[in-house]
DNA sequence: AAACTTTCGTCTAAGCATTAGACATAAGCC
DNA sequence: GGCTTATGTCTAATGCTTAGACGAAAGTTT
């Protein structure tokens, strides 16, 4: 005899890694539920979710409304006194926060810090705010550890690519330090990356997050994932050529988006005003200063036609701006009339160009889907249960 | 006890979809490497190895060399009279073409059309001229239908969307003129994005595959999957704005790519000559008539330009351009040279640009490409196998 | 030609996960 | 208290998968 099986996509949920996924994305659904949409028997999904709840993942919460009979009792994913960490790193500031799994702060503190440091005396301070931070809180069990960094960053291993904004940096700086005190799950990812991840809003949109600092950067994020490119320099919007004789960029070249649209390019122009720091400009920038106003619209222009040829490329659901200038209402507010007059309608229409979440908080939120996508993914937890399984009985 | 699984990543081949895309990646596996590779029991694999045999999806094929022993025999695809059915339509020409499974071209026919005139009347010839060309074969099977638009096509239902370039076509006339003739396994997909899928080389590559002929089309490979953005219109460079005050656009805006480097744009510039086709300029280009090579090099410039900005956010493995005018060779080295000096060295490395494979052989190999997987997905073998079970034993 | 080696093909008993379904209990509603 | 629905536990049956045996097949080596 045959069972009738529900199509495989939508509930064929029948490991205990998959039964998990089905339980985190839904938001607390009953045992009822779970036997009809995933066609299990009784017996095998309570043995599941025994196991899982015995293991932590998951536990029972408040019943919902009867509909006559006993009430259903709500399973839900464990993510009470779960957080994880993360520690965003700019070229100037460096935050620490402790998140829900959900990636909402609970606590953070930011400071002051130079990016071109050596590696340890910047983040052993980060690390041992990090371990500050955690003892404040009462029944906290740490996941796992999130970093994100103004460089480029190797995809698999989390290795810092050795480039101009940190040059002393080895590869493994940032892996060392933290797994030096915590031994746990960590995952290490470029700050534009982390930030798109953490303003999509669904898993089926394409964002490019565009994050205009010191420097540009940009994330962009296709159904959920990070589109990284051959040798993981997708998104390297700032040394887009603008114009075959513009002004001298870093790398060398002219006419680079960078030399035009940076935050540093923006202080070069200014530095006749004493605006010696980015924030000092954005400050002016709120007083309406009419010069430095110009130079943020000149700035905004460029970007925009830089961008519209992205987002023609690209057709992304959102365009999303941060970082000290990104955000900018006024640099926003110009980026996206050039942005959607530049554009075909086609594409235009329904696309939002709108200012990010403050940046800490996307690359922070982006940083805790990562390492919750980690540590949950269906098959790391089915080979975990498989591993466990194993040892107990060899 | 338990049992020593394989990872599940390369070998957890249990069920026969799977199994199945197993046997089709690697061409001719012995029944012993692929106990070996799944880990399965022999019991098991055999029973499944049967079932798929007796529905005809894999047979056996020539024996190996042998180590010392009875020499083991290889199981292969049934890939043998097996064909796919490939209709490519560009704006003036269709191309009628039966594939094997590789997406390699069997026999093919090449019509003149007018892509603007009713559907049904560009359409059933060329249906007509594949059931003639199937006739010719012996002993073959045809396994699905696939076919390449000039023109957006919806990604799920391979609906054609109103659009310019096909004014009179309703959405669903591509399906029912092929439904009508074969009820099979049917991909709709546009001319670029065929091209582009079919010039991958491996799984994952990012290509970006630039096509310019008539007019400009684009598309984008990451991964092995087709990149399409939120209304299905990434890769549509045609309408970035190279500048603000350019030449005017059939779109209505001026500074379009498409209006400096189309083929339609050339025609324009040099209809003077009296090249009136597209193809006229692509043979006044072979005999080296100045004029037309200067008005190539500007077009193949202001399209690197372009495309360094596409490159520059995409990082790609290759960029790959084809179509009458894309193709010459002319062309590619001028794009080629401006896009290498334009982008930043850490994403031109590596890269390479090249000319495609002619346009009709890229675009047929891409839908066949789309079609065997269509069909034998594993999932979708999975299913179908379940689907028989459940009769069987209903 | 005989011995050797390796694969092939089939079969069996055992193991294990999963299932259908029974049955008792719990908990809210009328 | 009766009704209804969900929960919790248990059992026999089912069926897929496995380990491993066994012999035949088909080459190589001696």
């Amino acid at each position: 005899m045959t069972v009738e099986r529900m199509p495989a996509s939508l509930g064929g949920a029948t490991s205990h890694g998959h039964l998990l996924e089905l339980i985190r994305s839904a938001d607390g659904l009953s045992r009822q539920q779970l036997l009809s949409t995933t066609g299990m028997s009784r017996a095998t999904l309570y043995e599941r979710l025994d196991t899982l709840t015995r293991r932590g993942y998951i536990y029972e919460a408040e019943p919902l409304g009867s509909t006559g009979g006993r009430p259903s009792r709500k399973i839900r994913f464990q993510d009470r006194g779960r957080v994880v960490l993360a520690l965003t790193l700019g070229q100037t500031h460096g935050t620490v926060s402790i998140t829900d799994t959900t990636g909402r702060q609970l606590r953070s503190e930011t400071f002051a810090l130079e990016i071109s440091a050596p590696a340890d005396s910047v983040l052993l301070p980060l690390v041992e705010e990090g371990r500050k931070l955690l003892e404040q809180g009462s029944d906290e069990t740490l996941l796992g550890i999130g970093v994100s960094l103004p460089a480029p960053v190797e995809a698999g291993t989390g290795h810092v690519k050795h480039q101009t904004t940190i040059p002393g940096w080895s590869p493994d700086s940032v892996v060392r330090a933290v797994k030096a005190t915590w031994d746990l799950p960590l995952v290490i990812e470029n700050d534009a990356r982390a930030a798109a991840l953490g303003e999509r809003a669904s898993d089926a949109e394409t964002v490019v997050y565009v994050k205009v600092g010191t420097g540009i950067g940009c994330g962009i994020v296709v159904e959920g994932s990070i589109l990284r490119g051959a040798h993981g320099s997708a998104g390297d919007i700032g040394h887009i050529r603008m114009s075959a004789d513009g002004p001298l960029c870093r790398c060398g070249r002219h006419g680079c988006l960078a030399a035009y649209s940076s935050g540093r390019a923006l202080r070069d122009r200014l530095g006749h005003l004493g605006l010696t720091k980015i924030d000092d400009i954005s400050a002016a920038a709120g007083t309406g200063d009419p010069e430095v106003l110009q130079a943020l619209s000149d700035a905004a222009d460029v970007l925009g036609r830089a961008l519209a040829a992205t987002v023609t490329t690209l057709n992304p659901d959102r365009l999303v701006l941060g970082g000290q200038i990104g955000g900018l209402p006024d640099f926003v507010e110009k980026v996206s009339s050039r942005v959607l007059t530049d554009v075909v309608e086609r594409i235009a229409e329904g696309m939002v160009v709108e200012a990010g979440h403050p940046e800490d908080l996307a690359a922070c939120h982006g940083l805790t889907t990562l390492v919750m996508r980690k540590i949950f993914a269906p098959d790391a937890v089915d080979q975990l249960f498989a591993d466990e399984a194993e040892s107990a009985a060899g």
